[in-house]
DNA sequence: CAAGATTGAGGAATCAATCTTT
DNA sequence: AAAGATTGATTCCTCAATCTTG
């Protein structure tokens, strides 16, 4: 018997394997929720982001999203060409750019909103009653931001 | 107002962002933890899941871990080539190839686990306390059993 | 030098097509 | 035809290096 390294309980393991796989679920519900509309996830949830708050730099939505700072580039660099959203120099900073959805990206967001979210409700809803929903949201919230404070001791690791 | 169409609530949507931010931070951590061991997330999945069930066809891991087929494929030639599992044939099918952990591989993932266990207990235990843990445990299992179950009504679409 | 952003190279996952066996 | 598995082409993401500006 070995007193002196406590191994991880079997539950938390399982908690694990669980979050997982239920993030590859969710994930895939996306996928098909999203792809008539040709958006990817990753895409989708800059433009949800962007909504949210206009003119956002390129750094700023790598730390929000947990992406590297080349994938926000990368994924920019799509929705401008299918002229979803443009880039707009910053005045302050001539280094940085500002990011803003154009008209035809709102109108996008707005009609993939819809079916992304009414996908999302019938699946979340199946599983769990309201309550259980908030107890749930409880829980996630306080493991994300322990997970985030984690992170950030061991000095910002996700986007370098 | 709108009464015919009702939307997916804000707790919703939240549970699922966090979901998807969790995960990314959790992957965050267990790549960091299993770069030493030369391994990554899939691969380390697929190691534990031969190490719980001997013998098993690329099918039913694919299935297990809700990959593509061919990225099963492509894992186990990884790992094939590293000598930490061998294909052995099936005697009651020729189609199918069974996949077996070498004495290597189980040294190997003996090793890793205990490593990435003890770096998922320390952010785990951080976050939550141990009846939280249980009642969070509850709720994914819910959760995930309900997904599963609706993924099946719609016909298998993770692994085509 | 540090910060914002981009580029090139490489890994990982998927889709679609293909091959063998049932 | 269907199931198990593989391959080729493509997309997504990351890392490391680079360029510009503060």
């Amino acid at each position: 018997v070995d007193y002196q390294k406590p191994r991880t309980s079997a539950v938390i393991l399982q908690q694990y394997q669980m979050i997982h796989d239920i993030y590859v679920l969710l994930d895939d519900g996306d996928r098909r929720a999203l792809r008539p509309f040709g958006l990817t996830m990753a895409q989708y949830r800059v433009l949800e982001s962007l909504h949210t708050s206009h003119g956002q730099r390129l750094t700023t939505l790598s730390e929000r999203l947990l992406r590297a700072k080349s994938t926000i580039t990368r994924i920019i660099d799509q929705l401008e060409r299918d002229g979803l959203v443009v880039r707009t120099a910053d005045d302050d900073d001539r280094r940085a750019q500002r990011v803003v959805l154009t008209p035809a990206g709102a109108d996008l967001l707005e009609r993939a909103r819809g079916v992304h979210q009414d996908a999302l409700n019938v699946r979340v809803s199946a599983a769990l009653s309201v309550p259980e929903q908030e107890q749930f949201r409880a829980l996630l919230n306080k493991l994300h931001d322990s997970l985030v404070d984690t992170l950030d001791e061991m000095g910002q690791a996700v986007a370098p």
